[in-house]
RNA sequence: GGCCCCGUAGUGUAGCGGUUUAACACGCCACCCUGUCACGGUGGAGAUCGUCGGUUCGAAUCCGAUCGGGGUCGCCA
């Protein structure tokens, strides 16, 4: 497929459209009185000036309209040949999207030409004058219609792109997000402060952006990934509830929902606990969706699902609640049949695991097939669909009842009794693996949303949000054969799990968190480890001795010796949580100037070549 | 970095070895049209098919390289 603009899947909202419209006069200078988009019947006989974008031109050789665009939506404006020649003869020029200043009186319209797609639809401006403020080109992409356009178009020419409805809506939505959050945040006592973008280099985590000091010759600051250690030493000099809405840069490869600059909401609090966050973030989260989102449905207070059980039930640390097929363990009807894939899996340390989608019976073949397929491709050995017919409770289920390519290799009870464990009933399909946790979960986690994605399963006016906790503290880093922090270094571990920390490690949860919604992560945080021989310990494990802990992060350390208070926090992504709200699935449909696949800007041509004189300023020699 | 998809008038697509003078829609231009609102009607202009190279009697069409856009795995919280 080609790479297409796709059509905005929303139903359509008509002309740009703000929360609150503004009250008349808003926009009030010389060369408006009015905006476009306020006019209503209550206007009619005033006088008004308007200035904006031709967003379309009827002309119908006498009479011509003109749909007169500025940022508060459309209205029709009409020219008369008689009553205003000279009017007319301006408004028979002009072309779509250039800019006209248009004066003359707010008319009720006539029976019968009322618009009622339009706000402005029971008024019209008939015209006395019509100025030329400048004329345009023709768009190489059209503002007018929500159609199709290749993604480097749209970013070349991303201004006419912006001045579309939909991108003007998104911008408009991440605005009142934005201010949401601070209202929220204000409310209730936090500081906002900014901190440094030119920072040191971490070799942790994700690939820095590098800046070369023209001072120092040969060194290199980084751009923030996140301001992680800012925040942590603000709430140590004493801020105690931080937030800043920060600009991050990771140099790692691009996808619909990352990019090489975003930004997250990022938060701090002292003395806190990890409930104090959840309950901020859950508080803030319902007051958005309230204010932005007042169509969807939403559950609170959020469900706060520890990591092992979100991985048992759905299979994932990121699950979406919109659907059941909540995973069952199957093993023990599993293990009463002849089917030797179970023995084998259980004998290896794994389960038997399924669920169990709702009126699948009917599933085709091929589609059984298909599935199978994304399994294998999980890293499971196969699929054992089990389709049970008729309709009602799995009672008494006739061996001619169930299609299944392993059927013979159990009694129909058993299989019945599988289906049970899944909440299947007559008429469903259970989907089954057998393997070792971790390829089981990932194998279901890839079906169940497959399934649900086929099966339009997931409702789109539904907001699912969900807490996940007490990640692993570590996790194994099998190809460096290492311990690696599951979140970062910082993070605490659960205090009832620190006697673990030298002897299995792996078991160490973590107060880390992570807020999920309809399958998406949306923030992830944690209380952090502020008692410096907890950090040693826990960088240990790392491989940190505590010679490289002084060298690496000696300031954390200093600073939490001088008093450091219990603290916590969380970052949620804005870009994420405003293409939620937007109901956009490309976080580029909510950035003003996004960067492509590669990176780059097409509209500035960025990132360029520079001035031999101006590397060498700052002491670099580009290799051929 | 691996794999996959796409690149044809301004825009989006069709055409996928030879009756193609490269088609269609929108847009654009001209003329007509006094109640339209995705106005309507008639006519017209506009593309060396991303670029380079190869195969072939013949290439938009097949092959290779390259550039650009996108997806995905790795990477990334």
């Amino acid at each position: 497929m080609a790479t297409a603009y796709q059509p905005d899947p929303r139903p359509s909202g008509g002309p740009v459209r703000h929360s609150a419209p503004p009250p008349d006069g808003w926009g009030v200078d010389v060369l408006k009185s009015h905006r476009c988009g306020e006019l209503r019947s209550r206007h009619a006989g005033e006088r008004v000036r308007l200035a904006g974008w031709v967003h379309r031109r009827r002309d119908h050789g006498g009479l011509v309209f003109l749909d007169l665009r500025d940022e508060s939506g459309l209205v029709q404006i009409v020219c008369h040949p008689e009553s205003a020649p000279e009017a007319h003869a301006v408004a028979s020029t002009v072309r779509a999207e250039w800019v006209v200043a248009v004066e003359g009186e707010v008319q009720a319209r006539r029976e019968g030409t009322v618009n009622e797609a339009l706000p402005t639809g029971s008024v019209e401006v008939a015209a006395s004058e019509v100025r030329v403020l400048a004329e345009a080109a023709t768009p190489p992409i059209a503002v007018n219609q929500e159609a199709a356009a290749e993604e480097a178009t749209r970013l070349r020419y991303r201004y006419l792109d912006l001045r579309r409805e939909r991108m003007a809506q998104n911008l408009r939505m991440r605005h009142r997000v934005v201010q949401g959050i601070r209202r929220y945040l204000e409310e209730r006592g936090f500081v906002e402060v900014e901190t440094p973008m030119l920072s040191a280099a971490t070799p942790e985590g994700a690939r820095d952006y590098l800046v070369p000091s023209r001072i120092h010759p040969g060194r290199f600051y980084a751009l923030p990934q996140s301001p992680q250690q800012w925040k942590q030493l603000l709430v140590v000099a004493g801020f105690e509830r931080y937030y800043q809405i920060a600009r991050c840069f990771r140099d790692e490869d691009l996808r619909a929902d990352r990019q090489p600059e975003f930004t997250q909401l990022d938060v701090e609090m002292a003395f806190v606990e990890r409930d104090d966050v959840l309950d901020l973030v859950e508080g803030l989260y319902a007051h958005l969706a309230r204010e932005v989102n007042p169509e969807r449905r939403l559950q609170a207070p959020f469900p706060r699902i520890p990591y092992a059980e979100a991985m048992e039930r759905f299979g994932s640390d990121k699950p979406d609640l919109r659907y059941g097929m909540e995973i069952a363990d199957l093993s023990r009807p599993a293990l009463s049949g002849e089917l030797g894939i179970f023995r084998q899996a259980v004998a290896d340390g794994g389960r038997g695991r399924g669920f169990a989608v709702p009126g699948g019976a009917d599933t085709a073949r091929r589609e059984l097939d298909r599935l199978t397929g994304l399994a294998r491709e999980a890293g499971a050995g196969g699929l054992v669909p089990v389709a049970y017919g008729g309709s009602g409770p799995l009672e008494g289920l006739a061996p001619e009842e169930v299609r299944s390519p392993v059927a013979r290799f159990f009694e129909p009870e058993v299989l019945a009794e599988m289906g049970r464990l899944c909440g299947a009933r007559r008429g469903d399909l259970l989907l089954a693996v057998a393997a070792p946790d971790d390829v089981s979960s990932r194998a279901l986690d890839v079906l169940r949303r497959e399934v649900a994605s086929t099966r339009a399963l997931a409702d789109e006016d539904e907001l699912a949000f969900c807490f996940v906790t007490d990640f692993p503290l570590f996790e194994w880093d099998a190809r460096e054969e290492r311990w690696q922090a599951s979140h970062h270094l910082f993070t605490a571990p659960v205090e009832e799990d620190v006697p673990l920390l030298e002897s299995q490690p792996g078991a160490v949860r973590s107060l880390a968190y992570d807020l999920v919604c309809n399958g998406q992560e949306l923030a992830s945080g944690s209380i952090r480890a502020h008692r410096p021989e907890v950090l040693l310990a826990v960088m240990g494990i790392l491989g940190i001795d505590e010679a490289q802990a002084r060298e690496r992060f000696g300031h954390m350390l200093d600073a939490f010796g001088y008093g450091a208070p219990p603290h916590g926090g969380i970052a949620p992504g804005l870009d994420r949580t405003v293409a939620l709200f937007a109901r956009e699935r490309d976080i580029r449909e909510v950035i003003a100037f996004p960067k492509t696949k590669t990176a780059s800007d097409p509209l500035t041509g960025a990132p360029s070549s520079v001035d031999p004189a101006q590397l060498a300023e700052v002491h670099i020699d580009v290799r051929p």
